[in-house]
DNA sequence: CACGTTAATTCCACGATGCTGAATATTCAT
DNA sequence: ATGAATATTCAGCATCGTGGAATTAACGTG
């Protein structure tokens, strides 16, 4: 644990506890800092843009190159906290193992899961990830994002799938990837982009392509009905 | 510039350049420190909780603990931004110093001014600071949020004039506070929270206790315009 | 406006602290 | 299962951050 880290992010918690600013002698008083200390760390912070000084103002207020950070942390946590009754409708509705997806570098990152609780099942726990192309929720991606697939090598095989997944709006595996599992993927699309992707997974003998079309619309409808 | 704080935000940054998650050697590389000084900077953040490590994964994640700062970085940062043009639009309609003003701690911070142009004109900087019971757009503040009223003591014969606040919606102040200065203030008001003030202030034989009313409604017509 | 008080900043020397290279353990891919 | 890549632990040393003391600046008051 590095003393001067831990004590520059506690800093700027209490920046944020003040309501966004505090004099240098209030801010070493709550830290149980000695005021050179306190200066010091928070110069650093001023130097780098987390903290800002306005005008000929001695106190110090948070800037707002955080936010820089705070913009993509921020994305997924509340991301996943407002799709989660639609994911957890989708497991009511399928009683199957169900994901939200969400692309993260060059795969695909499970936000969040809800694991079947039937004797067989799919396993799946948030914070899995699997490849891009290798993964029914991840040519669904594929096809929705341009700038994704320009940065992902793309089989020629899949390229004419991705057409029928762009079209239908769903993307599906039966057994290709795993032995055994099948999987539809349905998008969650905000202002024309796709933020994410929920999934259900279960065994190929349960989920055999002809319900695929069906179990696609039945997502779609679930999606809908929490707009 | 202390140089444990300052790898420790750029790593954040390289995490949140990464889509929000990324391994232990690619940050390493991309920071240009060693894989050991980087892990120990990670694992401080990891036990700080602005990093996680979700899973069995060995990857590093974008905590959510950086939120508790960005809130409060981001409302200013963006607040001020989007009530811009309606300070604009105030200072058109009156040709007078007017304020955006927030709660900081204690007292009122103004977050954004326009400084009239006429010869004899109140001053008026972003950053400075009023009390919150010695300034119109303080007792506004005061009356419309209980939970300031709660922590700040108000002199008895401040008391009613909160009430008469509350219920017109405006707050005043004719050479009260600085002599010479009267001021009219409004709130900006979202999801029934009283979130910033607008305030006008002007020589007091300018801006006189009979055009009070009338600058107010107009303020009012202003902000609504610009919902 | 000058004075006294309080807060902020600079400086420096000491010593703890965090850095790095090397060794070990773990994970991943095949 | 095996090897290669990646992650983690360790410890010695140099460095870097800390806090006391002194200086300067800001603030409030009579």
């Amino acid at each position: 644990m590095i003393q001067s880290v831990s004590r520059a992010l506690h800093l700027l918690e209490i920046l944020a506890r003040s309501g966004g600013s505090a004099r240098l002698k209030e801010i070493s008083e709550t830290a149980v800092l000695t005021v050179p200390t306190t200066h010091n760390l928070l110069n650093t912070l001023v130097a780098l843009g987390y903290v800002r000084r306005r005008g000929g103002d001695t106190r110090y207020h948070l800037g707002d190159r955080i936010l820089n950070i705070a913009r993509v942390a921020g994305n997924d946590a509340q991301l996943r906290e407002r799709l989660r009754p639609v994911l957890e409708a989708m497991y009511e509705a399928t009683s199957e193992t169900v994901f939200l997806a969400v692309p993260s570098g060059d795969d695909i990152y499970f936000l969040d899961a809800i694991e079947s609780h039937q004797l067989l099942h799919v396993a799946g726990q948030p914070g899995e990830r699997v490849s891009m192309t290798g993964s029914a929720i991840g040519q669904l991606f594929l096809a929705h994002n341009a700038s994704l697939r320009a940065r992902t090598y793309v089989p020629p095989d899949i390229q004419h799938e991705l057409d029928r997944i762009a079209r239908d709006g769903y993307a599906t595996d039966h057994e290709q990837v795993f032995a055994g599992i099948s999987a539809v993927a349905v998008p969650w699309i905000e202002d024309g982009e796709m933020l994410a992707g929920f999934g259900v997974a279960a065994p190929g003998n349960r989920l055999t392509p002809d319900r695929f079309p069906k179990l696609a619309a039945e997502m779609h409808n679930i999606i809908s009905s929490h707009r």
